[in-house]
DNA sequence: AATATCTTTCAAATAATTTTGAAAGTTCAA
DNA sequence: TTGAACTTTCAAAATTATTTGAAAGATATT
């Protein structure tokens, strides 16, 4: 495969993946196109590769800064602002997660726990259908809640040991 | 809270969790009214009860029985199908993993080792960061994939205990 | 303070996704 | 074999989400 295929398929990719598993398809692919440039890019030079617009890409490009995966870098002697991609692969999983937590998981326990207060009778079967599934829901979002927090602390290493350790 | 605006409020909520973690929003959301089904109902009910049409209710049926969360239900004396939810959240969390493994995270490993192949020179600074960044998050991908292999395979309280204790 | 360069905003346009509903398909009982 | 009851399909419509680009906002330079 020739290099320029090579990038258009990686961009596409990431795109793909980072869409399905928590963040923009357009700021995936920023993200990879970042990620492959041995020097930070200006807007323009993002725009111009990806061929999109400048207000997309100014956008995208805070989002990403937002999400803490895109870090400005100023040149000296340029006016304009340049951005280069956070490489280490774990720590961008790791930052999704992060972010993820807070803002997916964390404002749905707030409601679970509302909705756990609904009035009603316990031998009312649809009362308690309910009550049962928001009980069992929260115990699980709240374990798998506790199971990212932790996984993010540890070394990439240490958690793929730690399970290995379960199996041998 | 009364039943009613809990029940819509439940619905609304596991409707957003689902869409953003993985399933779609109708599929949550039918998913959820059969949860919280005493009964199993047929498509003319949740049909109904949602406000959706017919050819919808369908297809988003059908969807959630090949993802493995509802299963069909079979009334002695009925012409029509009944359904009825997965009620064990950790069983449909395992489920929803399983599948996204095998439709999001398998086809994009194979991607990636195709990208490795790319043709260049381990001079060039261009060719070098793609293949950085390909090797980096195949590497990353693959970990996950294994934990997330590995965690479907353990009761959700094995998996926190271990967790647990790594931070004792 | 006027100008040039770069960044941000946001209403409108475009694109992607989801939903509808009517027609076609299936199954079963009479 | 007919038709009633139910399920499936899919093109068109409706809805949502994304993208554009021009105008407004900054900021540095002369």
């Amino acid at each position: 495969m020739k290099y320029n295929e090579a990038k258009d398929k990686f961009i596409q990719t990431w795109g793909t993946l980072g869409s399905s598993w928590g963040i923009s398809r357009t700021m995936a692919q920023v993200h990879a196109l970042l990620l492959i440039s041995p020097e930070s890019l200006c807007t323009e030079e993002v725009m111009e590769e990806l061929k999109i617009s400048r207000g997309n890409c100014n956008m995208t490009i805070r989002d990403l800064m937002d999400w803490g995966l895109v870090y400005k870098e100023l040149k000296a002697g340029e006016r304009r602002e340049f951005f280069r991609a956070e490489k280490d692969i774990w720590k961008v999983a790791k930052q999704i997660i992060k972010e993820r937590r807070k803002r997916e998981i964390e404002p749905v326990l707030g409601v679970l726990e509302e909705l756990k207060q609904v009035e009603g009778n316990k031998t009312d079967k649809k009362h308690k259908a309910l009550v049962d599934a928001v009980t069992n829901i929260e115990s699980v979002v709240e374990k798998a809640d506790f199971a990212l927090e932790k996984a993010i602390k540890l070394d990439e290493n240490a958690l793929i040991g730690t399970l290995f350790k379960l199996f041998k």
